[in-house]
DNA sequence: GTCTATAAATAGATAGAC
DNA sequence: GTCTATCTATTTATAGAC
């Protein structure tokens, strides 16, 4: 006598987590390639293997897929930064681990700088409010840095937006502008395409430093 | 006996030049708004007043349009800067000027930080060649400088990208997150709005001529 | 959960009248 | 030079079979 499956249908499931999972990583690859707009959604289920269909599936439309991803972003540079901020370290190195902190995130995720710059770019479009909120928790990670720094008579005080943007800034255009500079090279600049992102990150938390620590008139 | 026109028909000619004007202002804005993909030329069209088949008369096509935008742009940022870099000023004050050039442009072009913004997130991928060489040009003129300062014994050599770098990604950043900030600043992040044009400048002048004059360990 | 087929809207681009 | 009308391709999204 054969033994009749009971209970909800198992049938082909490939393991749904998993079919979501490479939906979004399809999805992020596609809309640091082209941006929101650029990207198809055909495109990013052909290239997860799958099929279009289940973008609807698993998410609710192209857009909330993207926002999604650009929630996760927000996320997990908020994540690691706030834990530098929470850190037992000087301020000093907890500025040094801030800087790295965009840098290890942008090189684990390839898709963060294009998609960090497009974002920009629109203004902020497709920002929901977790999203904002996790960019606020950024600011603030920093802001307390600088501010223990102020306190412990070691940091001068300098608005945390500028500091902000001359980390961040050049940190994610190192990473997304590695097909300009190759090109740039071809062309005759030199030292552009050669640098590597060590150089970069020490070269950023050196001007930061060197600005808080007040050895800038 | 009424006098026949000869010569080339002047018809309804509303002034070639102004109309390609119009579509090419109206075009950098919706570019800038939406990116190349989710630029449509429906809108370009009728933004400008006027009808689609206007933009492939006066362009070649939506690409070849965009293309312009960006050329125009580089050039724009390439002159200014490569006068700065041919001036008689000291070579701090030559820094000082570069800084000022990209931030007076951008205020000038409110269009130019978000184009610069995707095209980086793009990868350059609608850069032609001539595009290119404003490019290089821009980063030889930072160069000059630089190399300038450190045979005047005034500067310490430092890698033209890392500076270039640490210059115009804050102060197009400053430019295209207005809208952003003024988010973050309702959600009770403060000093992130209010800053103005002149700080930001002045701040990226002090830290780059900080860098350069060795007066950062 | 995953697929095929298709609806419905919108895109870029061109032909041809004026 | 400027317009209307239209072609064709592509898009997001959904219905329904399995």
């Amino acid at each position: 006598m054969k033994r009749i499956r009971s209970g909800r249908p198992r049938a082909r499931v490939r393991d749904a987590a998993a079919t979501r999972q490479r939906l979004f990583a399809a999805a992020a690859a596609e809309f640091a390639a082209r941006g929101f707009a650029g990207a198809s959604v055909d495109r990013i289920a052909a290239h997860a293997g799958l099929n279009k269909a289940m973008i609807y599936y698993h998410f609710k439309s192209k857009a909330a897929l993207y926002r999604e991803i650009i929630r996760d972003m927000f996320e997990a540079f908020g994540r690691r930064v706030s834990g530098v901020a929470a850190s037992a370290a000087t301020p000093a190195d907890k500025i040094r681990e801030y800087v790295d902190a965009f840098a290890i995130e942008a090189a684990a995720h390839p898709h963060f700088p294009p998609i960090w710059f497009r974002e920009v770019a629109e203004g902020g479009a497709h920002l929901d409010d977790a999203t904002v909120a996790d960019m606020a928790l950024i600011l603030r990670s920093l802001t307390a840095i600088i501010d223990e720094g102020v306190e412990k008579k070691q940091f001068s005080p300098v608005n945390p937006l500028l500091v902000h943007a001359g980390i961040v800034a050049p940190v994610l255009l190192y990473f997304a502008t590695a097909g300009i500079r190759a090109r740039l090279e071809r062309t005759g600049v030199r030292r552009v395409a050669g640098i590597d992102r060590a150089q970069v990150v020490a070269h950023v938390q050196r001007v930061t430093l060197g600005l808080l620590e007040g050895r800038i008139a």
